[in-house]
RNA sequence: GCCCGGGUGGCGAAACUGGUAGACGCAAGGGACUUAAAAUCCCUCGGCCGCGAGGCCAUGCCGGUUCGAAUCCGGCCCCGGGCACCA
């Protein structure tokens, strides 16, 4: 055995017995409990960051702690390799996105094998390989067959300079990232997928996850938003204008309808461009707000502003002519484009009718008849209907149904469940993406590709110009002949939102090699995922597409069971300053932290930071999570050249839970190293004595015991840490803990020996999930036959953990004021004698009558005086 | 703005079900070994008071429940994630 810890050389030759026995190639096999470990697979940026190698080794720990355990593991690796990044690096170094993204796998993949992950690499797949996204094309077609997938027009943003829709992300301080233009709101015909039909199963089955964590499950059932209201009909005063009967609109809080007194459109509703005819001052409200952003959170924090059309319509109840404004704040895309305003009981409503002086009326008051002052905010409560006619005195509940009654009978409302989720948008006016399988006829209108003309393959011969996608100007992929007439049509030109591709992956790493159908039978034997690990930043649309997909696939016949992934961990977030410069356009240029000087205050909190090559200042990003569009990820390469990968790994493992967001610091990592360092000499040594003899447990002296029953404690807590808990850095701890008492045991008994030799093994078999090379070589080193990695997980003695006498802790009025050590059954009487005996504790009592005594069993004991 | 998390020593953290606050590690200081350095080993290490035994204070801030609160409840501040075209 090497006196010296090398992992330049013993990783190398862990990685080479587990490639040369095929370690880690999963096989169907029904006589075993099947375990598929999966984490979400990464976008191929073209290096590794933290957060990467974080999410991974979870992973590989956990798979490689199932299989000891007996399981027949499946842990793959691929790449989510369509996405804007590829264009962004293909427009600056003028590379096609294909080339690329091909070019950053294979580095990935390299450090990937370095860090030794167990991975069934025969498994790999790509979503830019057409191998996989013709499946997807396929799919996408039985949907449509279904009626689940049709064509309506939605809200992009437009760059008018550039000419091409920009992502959220390309959009910012409101103009476009490369012209710097102002952007504009435009409505653009788009394919949509009905996830609304399954709303209901999608919040139903969130109960039936338990092994998700909870936070997941709420933040799920709040993005599907399930309302019960009304829809109600305001008919226009003055009969019908540009074809409205009546305005819509959907409320959950009809027992409000008495205090409507405005009702408010969006922008893009044809109302508003009617009543703009001829009004310049009205006409250019609605301009400007066409220059607002799309996303939710900018809508609700601008100032929100309006402006009277001058129509009206009739309160359905009252008969009062109510006014209809046009407000930024609602949305031409969701439900109806209109809203009816009751600023008494809605705080969006009381602020637009406070600043626009807008009657407010009071209708619910509180069921303890508070007060309310309306004049200083909304009252948003339930409570009692007043000023409602024949309704006053109902609760909101009741009003709900009596409402509804009255309204349902006089045909101008009807009851309706109505979701906060929308139908997912799958278009996207991108070139490096699945090209969506439909061909546009003059005459026949959207006709989907045969199956036999699939994969419709996207070329990847292009350069990118940034202005639009390069597909529109290809006549050899846009020019077909329609399948239905034998015309003149054209090819879609736009591409699958990137998370078509990811809702399904996991389903088709059990049979990536099935070229003959999307899925096949191996899909029934590894599915549903057993532990899936990725970011919460996938909380809600990653995993709620996916668990979508899954159902969609279930119908057609193609998976069983209901959901995806049974357990599911949540990692936290790698976080990492950032750094940028401005361009006049407003563009930001970001500079990996490596390529920056900080100036930290006496807090460490980084004040000012400039360029390491030109010395001038960049501006502060904030702290954020590791991602390549504000270019701070921590390259692991260099800790990895440096200590190795193990350390890395236990490095990673140790810092913090893994549901923990961290703040990247390497600091510590020497730590790591020097812990592997010391367990490598301690077997060093303990070998060096020669081979140990057999233990004998009947021969054990009292500090034998006590060191075996470290060990035996040991195991159990780092079984239940890995095994149940997922708290990895609690299961290092109690591994150098125990380190720790090992070498203050001196004995050089022969059963001093034969403890030791105990110990190392099980420390070895505990590790090596986590660092499987180090392990790998200690096992051999140790005299034991075969491969670590094909050991079983330890078992603790039970035998070994018992103990005679325990501490217990003795408060006084809940202070800690002494310990008593005692037999572990001994009476409560016995127990209290001893605990108010003790020294310190009879101080504390002495001349106060004792009133209680509280014991905890095993813990304490509180005396209250 | 809305939804979901988080805040504990100089730093990463531990305390799992309301029961010993700070395990384990980093950094720092002191010592041993060494010609020296590295490596390694040993000791100290939340603040204040005390010769000591020990005591008082302390888990973002304010208040509450409890024999007992980092943990539960109410209010606030700060940080992170998501908000539908980043993935």
């Amino acid at each position: 055995m090497d006196p010296i810890y090398k992992p330049e050389v013993i990783e190398p030759a862990a990685q080479g017995y587990w490639d040369e026995h095929r370690c880690f190639d999963a096989e169907e096999d029904d006589s075993k409990e099947k375990f598929y470990c999966l984490c979400m697979f990464p976008y191929p940026s073209g290096h590794l960051h933290m957060g990467h190698v974080r999410n991974y080794t979870i992973g590989d720990v956990i798979s490689r702690y199932q299989r000891m355990r007996g399981m027949n593991v499946l842990q793959p690796m691929g790449w989510d390799a369509f996405g804007l990044p590829a264009e962004n690096a293909a427009i600056k170094h003028g590379v096609p996105p294909g080339k690329w993204t091909r070019e950053n796998i294979a580095h990935m993949r390299a450090q990937f094998r370095r860090i030794g992950f167990a991975y069934d690499w025969r498994r790999e797949l790509a979503t830019c390989d057409p191998e996989y996204y013709r499946w997807e094309q396929w799919f996408f077609l039985r949907l449509y067959e279904k009626g689940l997938v049709y064509k309506a027009s939605s809200t992009v943003n437009w760059d008018p300079v550039d000419q091409t829709v920009l992502a959220n992300e390309q959009v910012i301080d409101g103009r476009g990232w490369r012209s710097g233009a102002l952007v504009e709101r435009r409505e653009i015909p788009q394919w949509f997928v009905k996830i609304t039909a399954y709303a209901d199963e999608l919040l139903d089955n969130l109960a039936r996850l338990p092994g998700w964590p909870e936070q997941v499950r709420t933040m799920q059932a709040n993005w599907i938003g399930r309302s019960e209201g009304l829809e109600l009909d305001f008919a226009l005063a003055g009969g019908p204008v540009v074809g409205y009967e009546a305005l819509t609109v959907y409320t959950t809080r009809p027992d409000t309808l008495y205090g409507v007194t405005y009702m408010a459109v969006a922008a893009e509703h044809p109302l508003a461009a009617h009543a703009a005819q001829g009004r310049p001052e009205l006409a250019a409200f609605l301009a400007e707000c066409r220059s607002a952003h799309t996303t939710e959170a900018a809508l609700e924090t601008m100032e929100k502003r309006g402006m009277p059309l001058g129509l009206s319509v009739v309160h359905p109840l009252t008969g009062e002519n109510v006014p209809v404004w046009v407000a930024n704040f609602v949305l031409m895309g969701y439900g109806t484009g209109a809203v009816m305003a009751v600023p008494g009981h809605d705080r969006r409503d009381w602020e637009f009718a406070t600043k626009y002086g807008l009657p407010i009326r009071q209708v619910i008051a509180p069921a303890d008849d508070a007060a309310v002052d309306l004049s200083r905010e909304a009252f948003v409560e339930y409570g009692v209907l007043v000023n409602s006619a024949g309704f006053d005195g109902l609760t909101s509940a009741e009003a709900f149904e009596a409402l509804a009654a009255r309204l349902e009978g006089e045909g101008r409302g009807r009851r309706r469940v109505n979701y906060r989720l929308r139908d997912w948008s799958v278009s996207r006016q991108r070139y490096w993406g699945c090209p969506v399988p439909m061909i546009d006829c003059p005459r026949c209108g959207s006709v989907p590709v045969p199956d036999e003309q699939l994969p419709v393959r996207l070329p990847e011969d292009v350069t990118l110009s940034g202005a639009g996608s390069p597909l529109k100007q290809m006549d050899a992929f846009v020019k077909v002949d329609c399948p239905r007439c034998g015309g003149d049509a054209r090819r879609e030109t736009d591409t699958f939102d990137t998370f078509f591709e990811s809702s399904w992956y996991y389903a088709r790493f059990c049979c990536a090699d099935q070229h003959g159908a999307m899925l096949d039978e191996r899909a029934r034997y590894w599915l549903p995922v057993d532990q899936y690990i990725g970011g919460i930043e996938h909380a809600i649309l990653h995993l709620l597409y996916a668990r979508f997909f899954h159902k969609l696939m279930r119908d057609e016949g193609l998976v069983d069971g209901d959901e995806p992934f049974a357990n599911l961990l949540t990692q936290g977030m790698v976080l990492a300053e950032s750094f940028y410069r401005e361009d006049a356009k407003g563009g930001r240029t970001w500079y990996n932290p490596a390529e920056v000087e900080m100036q930290r205050d006496e807090k460490g909190r980084i004040v000012s930071a400039s360029l390491k090559s030109d010395g001038a200042p960049v501006e502060l990003g904030g702290v954020g999570t590791m991602s390549k569009s504000k270019n701070n990820g921590v390259d692991p390469q260099a800790l990895m050249d440096r200590y190795g990968a193990d350390t890395v790994r236990l490095f990673t493992m140790f810092a913090a839970p893994p549901e923990q967001s961290l703040e990247w610091s390497d600091t510590g990592v020497e730590g790591a190293h020097r812990f592997m360092k010391r367990l490598w000499r301690m077997v060093y040594e303990h070998v060096g004595e020669g081979p140990a003899p057999t233990l004998e447990v009947a021969l054990l002296d009292d500090a034998q015991r006590a060191l075996r029953r470290r060990l035996h404690a040991t195991i159990a807590k780092v079984s239940d840490d890995i095994g149940r808990r997922y708290t990895f850095n609690t299961a290092i701890a109690a591994v150098m803990e125990l380190l720790n008492t090992v070498s203050r045991h001196t004995g050089r008994e022969p059963q001093d020996r034969a403890l030791r030799q105990e110990v190392f093994e099980a420390v070895v078999l505990l590790l090596s999930p986590i660092v499987p090379h180090a392990c790998h070589a200690l096992w051999t080193a140790l005299g034991r036959a075969g491969a670590v990695v094909d050991q079983p997980w330890p078992a603790f003695d039970a035998a070994a953990l018992v103990q005679d006498e325990i501490e217990l802790v003795v408060q006084v009025q809940g202070k800690l004021r002494g310990r008593i050590t005692i037999a572990r059954d001994a009476p409560e009487d016995v127990i209290h004698a001893a605990a108010l005996a003790e020294e310190n504790v009879a101080r504390f009592v002495a001349g106060r009558a004792v009133r209680k005594v509280i014991v905890v069993p095993g813990r304490l004991v509180n005396i209250v005086v």
